[in-house]
DNA sequence: CCGTTATTGCGACAACTGTTACATTAGGAT
DNA sequence: ATCCTAATGTAACAGTTGTCGCAATAACGG
């Protein structure tokens, strides 16, 4: 005889509460951004008790990494405007709309993988899920014959969203809106010069 | 008669505790990283009473915005190998260093920049001053000939060292000792290919 | 519909955090 | 040396945070 299920319960009211609980988080963090995410204020906007909080999710980290992973699933795939350059800048600007958001969720997001361990897995499996649906962009610009065959997709995906996040979320510079276009132009510049080649081709 | 000076006593005692005071910060930042960075251990590691460091710092952001403070006051030089691909590539390697140590006291402190306003002021300014003593680095290889004149130095530093911080603290891959180099050398052929071009030239 | 029990609500509790008033110590000037 | 007072030490305090045992509720299987 198999072991007879683990009798778990996630129907009806134990499905809702972990929606509403989900919802007051992202509220709680748009309104308060991420300093003001308590675990009292959640349960309180839920309308759930505190001690059910704490027992589900443990911490603010888990909360979060909740998030994280019901973010994840979704349909979304990176833009498709027919050169490598278009493709490269149109997800810089969805990149730069959300970090410029003002409170933006995104960075209230990366804030919280600092501080918890949940949060950072959970954070660091959606990026790569993100980067790997990514991947499409320089395989379509190699059949066009945009780039050379064995280009090291992820390092080409990074050089060019990577100056993004280091001045909008590390360096905290002000917004410029020049930057999502020039960092998609630096990277393919590069990539055409062969920065990325892989292999010994 | 003009004020007759405020009265301030920065000299012995104060001093010598502020000392105390910073480097329990760091030794408890080396052990515990940022989040077991508590007033009260650092109170007591210091030696010093838990309501002086109320007093005086107020809270965990105001600790470490001092420490960032005392961090600027060095006398740090970008590398000078005699090539800008040398340079960067040296450059690169010391921020990778950083950010491998573990645990990190340069992660630490930017994961502190997202928890308070004072760390995230010192952070940034701390920063300005480090990619400023940076540009002598392009103006070097712009005197060598190696770049065109009107390069933009803040783009092309940022574009050599962004994907290093994105991997290392953002993203959360495992450490390879090739990204230094790898940064380096594309951002070096992306300049070299007139990405960093500024003006009409 | 009924029984079992996973899940939640409830309230009390200890531990921790940050503040305050007052006493004590020590820096700096005369 | 002596005084003034800035800076620190001390202890008591309210507010918050997280945990626990127990009662109430509702999901799931029959």
């Amino acid at each position: 005889m198999p072991s007879p299920a683990p009798l778990r319960r996630p129907g009806g009211r134990t499905a809702r509460i972990r929606q509403q609980v989900l919802d007051a988080v992202l509220a709680e963090l748009g309104e308060h951004g991420f300093d003001g995410l308590t675990m009292e204020a959640v349960a309180a906007r839920a309308g759930v008790h505190r001690a059910t909080v704490y027992r589900r999710w443990g911490d603010v980290g888990g909360l979060l990494a909740d998030v994280l992973v019901a973010a994840g699933d979704d349909d979304w795939r990176p833009p498709d405007t027919g050169s490598l350059i278009g493709d490269l800048a149109a997800l810089n600007q969805e990149i730069y709309d959300a970090l410029v958001a003002e409170p933006s969720v995104v960075a209230a997001l990366i804030a919280a993988s600092f501080r918890s361990a949940q949060a950072e897995l959970a954070q660091r499996r959606l990026w790569e899920d993100r980067y790997e649906r990514c991947e499409v962009v320089v395989s379509r610009a190699v059949e066009r014959g945009e780039l050379p065959p064995h280009t090291d997709a992820r390092r080409l995906l990074i050089a060019a969203t990577a100056p993004l996040y280091h001045r909008l979320v590390l360096l905290h510079t002000p917004p410029d809106p020049d930057l999502p276009g020039d960092a998609a132009r630096t990277a393919v510049l590069a990539a055409s010069a062969g920065a990325f080649a892989v292999g010994g081709t």
